[in-house]
RNA sequence: GGCUGGGUGGCAGAGUGGCUAUGCACCGGAUUGCAAAUCCGUGUACCUCGGUUCGACUCCGGGCCCAGCCUCCA
């Protein structure tokens, strides 16, 4: 049985959805003004990797999967202002690089991309909730608080205690608020500055109300999972708790999921602290696919160090499964053989989606492919071993593809290189070894490593 | 200061109260014209000090060290 870690009691669990026909999963997508960094990769990849699995083991249609998009904040403004164009146009670019990351990284659609600014209505409507229920109040200056001495429950998420809090000396004091714990739900727009008409006056959501009102609109007042970044655990999720649980009154969230860090250089990755390498810049050096292999390669509530060491191991661990798969182009992902196999991958994706040794599996079935003397044997385990690649978004390439791929889009193309091999094939005949060498070593400086087997002599980019 | 999580072999990274992790790298052998790939095999480990136990890397306690949150961040 599905066993999830659940920060909320800090331990694992079973997982148990409250419908087991519709389990719902709410993921704190990106704010887009920017590229995407390698932190941001993780989420994608982690929480797609937890999609694919809950689809397995409840079935795709029984399984909702909700990623936000928060196009409407202060750094967004900002930034728009600063590139002198819309927010709009700004915005639209950015999902558009988002998607485009994504999609490299073979990360699946979820089923809903709710925006902020799509959801106006619901936001201003919870707000509008918590106002009058007590919990909130609209201060002098336009803004609306949330009060959170109202909230029973308050830091019970990120294991916080409100006079902790208080004590802390890195609150900065707003004037216009009653308590400096509490948080904005509604911003009073300045003049210029992009704004909605609400109740009370014109202007934008804070950021944590939009993640209350889209989640519970588009899932319901109560489901399965929320997920999102480490770094969201507080104040975000404790803020999203607040408030959602003051307006409905009901519980919010059964399991609550964070990511580790991405790290370089044994420090976390962050805008702020500028160290970040984007998503793009990595594709340049590195295939996707082994950026995801990467990112699987350790367990999602692990911290994660990036450098260029780690994708290079990354690069030929997956060469070496590829290598096992190359003749099983055609070969349909399935389960077919070897079901200790299956049961074991099994068994590590449910404990808390463990993908390292998931990955171990593979490990050992491309190894029996190796070891296979009967080929229908070999193309069954062939075929498991697509099926489990598939559940981590891994392997479903062509192993040609991947093992011929350009990286950084170096050395010769493939007509140049065959035409050498064709070369050397001849110098072989005439066992004139020299040449032959001669022109494998050529290659070799370029990148290319040849294999002779029996059947011809192959090829790969290192 | 308050609160989290963690310290495993050359590197990365799982896991377990007593029995091979795995990958990459390394070494020996098979194979190969020589290689590459593959196969067979060897080696290297559990921060520190106590405690519990027949037995602890694994449980408990102290210490040291690292990272993170307490402010925007995936």
């Amino acid at each position: 049985m599905l066993q999830i870690h659940n920060n909320l009691s800090k331990r694992k669990e079973p997982f148990r959805p409250i419908d087991p026909a519709n389990v719902r999963m709410y993921v704190c997508g990106m704010t887009v003004y920017d590229m995407c960094h390698i932190g941001h990769a993780r989420v994608l990849v982690v929480f797609d990797v937890v999609y694919r699995y809950l689809c397995e083991v409840f079935g795709s249609d029984h399984v909702t999967y909700v990623r936000n998009i928060t196009d409407i904040d202060d750094k967004i403004i900002q930034r728009a202002r600063e590139n002198d164009e819309g927010i709009d146009s700004l915005t639209g670019r950015y999902i558009d690089e988002m998607n485009r990351d994504a999609e490299a990284l073979g990360v699946l659609h979820p089923n809903q991309e709710p925006r902020a600014t799509g959801h106006m209505q619901q936001i201003i409507d919870m707000i509008g909730t918590l106002v009058e229920k007590g919990y909130a109040y609209a201060a002098d200056n336009g803004d609306v608080y949330y009060d959170v001495s109202h909230f029973e429950h308050y830091g019970r998420l990120s294991g916080k205690h409100i006079e902790d809090l208080r004590a802390g000396e890195r609150i900065a004091v707003d004037e216009a608020k009653q308590d400096p714990l509490d948080f904005v739900l509604w911003k009073a727009a300045k003049p210029e500055e992009p704004a909605w008409d609400s109740p009370w006056g014109r202007g934008r959501p804070g950021w944590h109300i939009e993640c209350s009102a889209m989640s519970t609109h588009c899932l319901g007042h109560h489901f399965d999972i929320h997920g999102g970044g480490l770094d969201l655990q507080f104040p975000h999720h404790e803020n999203e708790i607040a408030q959602s649980e003051a307006a409905t009154g009901e519980t919010f969230v059964n399991v609550w999921m964070h990511n580790g860090f991405v790290r370089v250089d044994e420090e976390k990755m962050s805008k702020s602290l500028g160290n970040f390498f984007t998503i793009r810049d990595v594709l340049q050096q590195y295939a996707p696919e082994v950026v995801r292999y990467f990112i699987l390669s350790s367990h999602y509530r692990s911290p994660l160090n990036y450098s260029d060491q780690h994708l290079d191991n990354a690069k030929a661990a997956l060469t070496t499964l590829y290598t096992a798969l190359r003749g099983f182009e055609d070969v349909a992902p399935a389960i077919s053989a070897d079901m200790t196999c299956v049961e074991r991958f099994r068994a590590a994706m449910d404990d808390d989606f463990n993908t390292p040794e998931a990955q171990v599996v593979l490990f050992e079935l491309a190894h029996e492919i190796n070891k296979q003397t009967d080929p229908a044997a070999a193309r069954q385990t062939a075929a498991t071993l697509k099926y489990l690649g598939a559940l981590l978004g891994l392997l479903q390439q062509s192993p040609e593809a991947f093992l011929q791929g350009e990286g950084a889009g170096e050395g010769p193309d493939s007509e140049a290189i065959e035409a050498l091999i064709r070369q050397r094939t001849d110098a072989r005949a005439n066992k004139d070894w020299a040449e032959s060498d001669r022109i494998r070593d050529l290659l070799r400086e370029q990148g290319v490593i040849l294999e002779d087997g029996p059947g011809g002599t192959t090829w790969r980019r290192v």
